[in-house]
DNA sequence: ACCGCGATGTATCGCCGCGATACATCGAGC
DNA sequence: GCTCGATGTATCGCGGCGATACATCGCGGT
């Protein structure tokens, strides 16, 4: 979700749009873009549910250009009050919404402001989602293999490799995060077998 | 673009969505699944569009459900011949809508039904649309490493790992794909697919 | 003999994000 | 003096998704 994403940012300091996108570029790399068309409609909705502010105050470079048809000036949106805590509600969010495709990688972002605990759960459910992913993806694939052309069958096992990759990225970093973590008393079972 | 895929799906023989849905899955694997919300509404638009026909014959099948409130049978859908003109120029489209996202891996995966040449220049725009990409990404980086966290730093390396990945089976691809074919000459003017 | 459940099957709704496009300003370099 | 590319805000249509609703069918369990 953008809306995640532009709070996480503007937590840091206040952004007009096109610094935002910037910023949001060079956070998410290769994994997201997201284009104005996405940006703009996102940050007027967070400022009528009062998320965030803009904070006017260039409005004197408006002021030698008179009448002119819709002059627009940047527009700096900084968190209000509201917007902090519903920040801290969705770091907090642990469940499916965080280990879907298109909103993981935003919540890994920003896990250096995520508690450690949720870092971990989200860590494993992403895991977990994507090894489902897999197991649904190779039972289908044992079924009609046989029908398949080499093209498709090369589309399949790539993307299949892809998966366990990313799988293998997250149980390392499931390692890292619970060797940086006290072992504390580990509520979930400390070394889940094949799932 | 579902589109393509069910031309391509229904090329082979007719289906009705269910079926096409599971086909889907079956042939796209990892890469996509393509939801009843987009498939329905696209098999409509397809229909109106004249590029597939419903096959009715199972409607004896309703005969001895009478008033029941929209009874539905199945819907066969069937390739009509401007379908298959469809077809034929989506599966000749090598510009650069065949070597995006989310549209290169239905092209790919109907690469069986394409033109050996085309399937090169799909390979090879697919791989320089990554390798712009890696470049631009890598530029951003190493204009803000400093400042990013480690976790922002991993995703950044996570992501350009995966598109260096896919960089290197396009390569392979291309290279099985020249081997095979007679070592043409220089394609005879490049006929730029724009559009 | 009955029931429930999961597979089969068609369909819609609201939301989100994308690419294209338009418009406007500004500094740098030719 | 001019054009060009970066900076900047904004909208539009559309394609896709997840959730949801509804209906039928065959199977196994009790």
């Amino acid at each position: 979700m953008l809306e995640l994403a532009v709070l996480g940012l503007l937590h840091e300091s206040p952004l007009h749009g096109y610094e935002l996108r910037q910023r949001l570029k060079a956070t998410l790399g290769t994994f997201r873009a997201f284009s104005y068309g996405s940006l703009y409609p996102t940050l007027r909705r967070m400022r009528d549910a009062g998320w965030i502010a803009e904070d006017e105050g260039n409005a004197e470079v408006v002021a030698d250009a008179p009448a002119l048809t819709g002059r627009r000036g940047k527009v700096v949106y900084k968190l209000t009050a509201e917007g902090k805590e519903k920040l801290t509600e969705l770091l907090a969010e642990a469940g499916p919404s965080a280990w879907e495709d298109e909103t993981f990688g935003v919540h890994f972002a920003f896990f250096a402001q995520t508690d450690p605990e949720v870092r971990v759960r989200i860590l494993e459910g992403r895991r977990s989602r994507l090894e489902e992913r897999r197991e649904g993806v190779r039972a289908t694939l044992a079924r009609t293999r046989a029908r398949l052309d080499s093209y498709t069958l090369q589309l399949q096992e790539h993307g299949l490799e892809s998966v366990d990759r990313e799988v293998r990225w997250l149980t390392e970093l499931i390692e890292t995060e619970r060797s940086k973590a006290p072992a504390r008393r580990t509520p979930s079972r400390p070394k889940t077998a094949r799932s």
